[in-house]
DNA sequence: ATCAGTTTATGATATATATCAATTGGGGAG
DNA sequence: CTCCCCAATTGATATATATCATAAACTGAT
């Protein structure tokens, strides 16, 4: 039995499910289902019912909602490792915001009544996800305030540090957003975005060709992103 | 030993601690310390080790970050029967902000110890607990898209109706923060609060005596909150 | 009671950002 | 392949908000 569940492989196990004993990891692999979404796919839409547990096993997706006028917001970006249902998951029965997969995403999905039990009968795991909990919400509170204390180059060197630093690692990356998606995240408009952009590029302190960015002042990005 | 135990009477008890066992109230009890601050106190410090769950029997809260040029954030206010230690309580060793008494208030503080081995040994205290943060870091995260994507007038109009409805549940209250305070929580700048307000009150929406403010045409107020 | 410091308030001006308009280029649907 | 829509870009202008300056009212401390 717990040689066919590939769940003991997954190399997520351990950060979630370390806890977890391997009776109660055949029941969470035998309910689990794993999806895989193309750039632009709906992982989560906004009001609909909250029926999983969702993980991001690899790819990169945005958490936004649409407001009345239909115009959208982006809440945050999130890589593999994050988790994605995680932030209203048990506190209402509807989810808050929407999903979308911004390169080709696999998301690992666990029926949240398997969840519930698990959270019930086992306090290791109760705790861990408690704590993955808690960083996740942190960690979104804690980038809305940050932009919000700065001004628009502030903004925009703050975002493309995210982007190098956090999710890709390196001083060169493709853009995994339009500027209107850029504009989106930080609260100003497209146009300003692009002037932004412009003004580094012939600051010389990044690189663009299209969607590829380059930092190539690395420190100077990050003064601006400090203080204006 | 039950008899002696004042939690059991504890108005708060039906609201955090209802599956928690006898017993297990009681070693909680034995451990909790009421904590009485006045208009101005600081509870919780930013950068200090979390010791404690504390949560707010009575009172009135602000909770905010400091940045490297002294100015302040206002992430949230908070009033009994939120849990102003809840957002970060386990992702970390220290406090990531501030929490400051607005009124007079009294907190009751439960060593993180004790939470911890009640996570750990019940599954029902720790689905609660669980629920009350996701609904905490919600109400945080949703409080700041509905700020962010309104201008000074209808940042200014959510303000006075999230004191109105939420806070003091009537239509004339005295402010518990200064114009400043308003500033730092939305923010703009001081000057452009005191501006719009005094245009409310030039308007007819609303009535000013210092701190003392009136809603006289609250459907208009709601309609500048959500139409600008 | 007095002084110092802060809060509230208002006006004039500067600055940042939004809006509107026009152009170019690329990607997807048919 | 072509058409059309959307993304990216740039410029001109409008508007919102910040900044600076000043003053009165209030608050707390001595």
């Amino acid at each position: 039995m717990s040689l066919e569940c590939s769940c003991e492989a997954c190399e997520l196990k351990e950060l979630f499910f370390k806890n977890v004993s391997t009776d109660q990891l055949n029941s969470l692999c035998s309910s689990r289902i794993e999806r895989n979404y193309s750039r632009g796919d709906y992982i989560i839409e906004e009001g609909r019912y909250i029926e999983d547990f969702i993980y991001l096993k690899s790819g990169l997706v945005k958490l936004f909602v649409t407001n009345d006028n239909g115009k959208e917001q982006i809440l945050s970006f999130a890589k593999p490792f994050d988790f994605v249902s995680l932030l209203s998951l048990f506190s209402q029965k509807k989810y808050s915001y929407s999903v979308i997969a911004l390169e080709e995403s696999t998301t690992c999905n666990i029926s949240i009544a398997n969840v519930r039990n698990l959270i019930l009968e086992n306090g290791d795991f109760s705790m861990s996800i408690i704590e993955k909990m808690n960083t996740v919400s942190d960690a979104v509170i804690h980038e809305s305030l940050e932009i919000r204390r700065r001004n628009l180059r502030g903004r925009i060197a703050y975002v493309l540090l995210h982007f190098a630093d956090d999710i890709y690692g390196k001083k060169d990356f493709e853009l995994p957003v339009s500027r209107k998606e850029i504009a989106e995240y930080i609260g100003m408009t497209t146009e300003n975005v692009i002037r932004a952009l412009t003004e580094f590029r012939k600051d010389g302190i990044i690189k663009i060709y299209g969607k590829l960015i380059e930092i190539v002042a690395y420190e100077k990005l990050k003064q601006i992103s400090e203080h204006g």
